[in-house]
DNA sequence: CAATCAAATGACAACGTTGTCAAGCCGGGG
DNA sequence: CCCCGGCTTGACAACGTTGTCATTTGATTG
């Protein structure tokens, strides 16, 4: 049986079929293959003729073996975490490894976890995965970083912090846009401002807060703990946070939550007790979820390009591991507010 | 420098490592790591203990290139579906893959898609993907189907379909869910039931709709094709349909959704024209999307065990792999109707 | 025209595992 | 006591690619 006989059987050729008929040698095809300089114009061509005639895909089991490179990339999120987000960042990942020819491998973590740090080392020692894409809030876990600083394995963090130095880090102005949204509420004439904190493990909770709080003293609004619930970035923790702010003496005639599942539980909580949105009570959220625009009112909420962020974020980190270093690696996105009619 | 050495400076022990350390061959670890049969069991433990004790973990790419076996399942899905559903598809099909040690690696294919054949062909023939799940509608296409066979590739397909003879077929028994859902709506005193269909390419589509008309059969309700809309699964298709609906001479008092995002998209219509839900008009979706409990008033809708479905849809395909082929590979599963106050 | 040097190409080992096949070991039957 | 056969074990090739280094080629220079 002829090599060509057998790439046609098996729907795979190897390099040596490539190489016998393009009358080369296998390194002039895996040079020709991996754009490697030095190589004649006329082989060039001749090598890409036959790779194209034999439908030639390198096995990336051996390239692996054989380089040191995997072309794998990996992926940490938390399983629970709101579906919308995780969606985008994968989408983004996904397109960002494919343009570079990489592979993206999978790894959803419950948290809180004892045996994260186990966990993670054998998905990345077994799969001999070359950098880790830590969306948020997987970005702020400490013993995280150290077994990633430990491991040598490059990673990306999209997180609203700046912690982590001398990797690639999305960050996303989160603190500026809750300020700017805090602010067309108070502009609109709000003064009561309510605002529900989202799960304090998340490094976004703070920087959000820490937006509201600019807008309250940058109008000389006096700040009131009262007004301040702590919910956990889900619906049920929004509902009943709203239900508190909602039972106040002086019930607030706005609520900014940290997310668009809570301002959701705002809502409902809001019906419950006959209050018209946003008549008797306007309210935001974080996030843009495909659910902002589905509930009714719709939400006015942040949009970040989540995304992009996560295409930047995969980009830059395989842009590094291979030598293209383009520094700072510290990439700021704008977030935009999307105003609908769940505010007056 | 010593094995031991190196395996402590990289990080990574080799299967040399181990077999060193335990006094063996590396053919005996290689058969202690894969649970062969025909090992002292003395032998084994030495083997274990040494594993242990270096944290020897099998290189992933060195076991697909020496063996047939890559371990690895592929996943192809369509990038705008809904997410909520791919959540799960991906949570159960990941989590049957970690019971087995496979990876799990994503094709996502944006649909309608010229190039389709080809760019899965590349999926899979480059990482030498074992088997393929394909979630709904992906099972649904003819030249996907084609080519899996064509590649010699085992599928396992989550589909209401039973087309694909010889495959992992999980089957959602949806036309009886649709019927229930109807007869739920009928039983209750409805009789000019409205529906909105799905997406013409989704097998799911003529299953939920042929649930509706077996209901109304059965009860000896007459069939109105007027009451009917085309929908495609999405909030403004939804809107649209449920639009064309309200606006009818004899307004239907109740409409189904082929899923929860047009039931969404039917509760905006309602509220535009000053309906209230569900007094005035009862509402019902398909798929219990997260959506559907967020919603005013929370939707009344069909849940699927999506997860556990994939998840038995991956397990099945990887045992069929393994050659532990139980048979039949057709598993039903049943959907529950969640009865929540969009219905009177 | 020979010497020199860079560019182009190739031979071969290495990557870490599994498959194949042969060999060693051990107990039981003739 | 020897032989047989099954359980254990090991030596070695193979998987398909890249890295290293040597060799060939072709042009340039003195």
């Amino acid at each position: 049986m002829t090599s060509k006989q057998r790439a046609a059987r098996q729907g795979n050729a190897t390099i040596f079929d490539v190489a016998e008929q393009a009358g080369v040698s296998i390194k002039t095809v895996s040079r020709v293959v991996n754009n490697e300089p030095n190589v004649r114009e006329s082989t060039r061509d001749k090598v890409l003729e036959a790779v194209e005639r034999l439908r030639y895909l390198p096995n990336v089991a051996a390239r692996s073996l054989s380089g040191r490179r995997s072309r794998v990339l990996g992926l940490v999120y938390g399983s629970p975490d709101e579906f919308s987000y995780m969606k985008d960042v994968l989408d983004g990942a996904l397109s960002a490894c494919e343009e570079r020819d990489y592979s993206l491998l999978l790894r959803p973590l419950t948290l809180p976890n004892a045996e994260l740090v186990e966990q993670v080392e054998r998905f990345i020692t077994q799969a001999r995965v070359e950098g880790v894409v830590l969306p948020a809030p997987m970005g702020d876990l400490p013993d995280l970083q150290r077994l990633l600083r430990r491991l040598e394995t490059p990673f990306a963090a999209i997180t609203p912090k700046v912690a982590t130095a001398g990797q690639v880090t999305i960050l996303c102005e989160e603190q500026a846009a809750s300020c700017s949204l805090t602010e067309f509420l108070i502009e609109r004439g709000h003064r009561a401002i309510g605002f529900i904190k989202g799960d304090p493990d998340h490094g976004a909770t703070a920087k959000r807060f820490a937006g509201y709080r600019q807008a309250l003293a940058k109008h000389g609004i006096r700040y009131r703990g009262r007004l301040v619930r702590q919910g956990y970035f889900n619906f049920d923790s929004g509902k009943a946070a709203a239900a508190e702010l909602l039972n106040l003496p002086q019930m607030p005639t706005a609520i900014v939550a940290s997310n668009d599942d809570m301002a959701a539980g705002t809502l409902l909580a809001a019906r419950q007790r006959g209050l018209a949105i946003p008549e008797d009570l306007s309210v935001a959220g974080f996030d843009d979820a495909p659910l902002a625009s589905r509930l009714w009112p719709p939400l006015t909420t942040v949009r970040q390009p989540i995304r992009e962020m996560a295409k930047t974020a995969a980009g830059l980190l395989m842009d590094r591991l291979n030598g293209n270093a383009t520094e700072p690696p510290v990439v700021p996105f704008a977030c935009e507010i999307v105003v609908r009619e769940s505010t007056t």
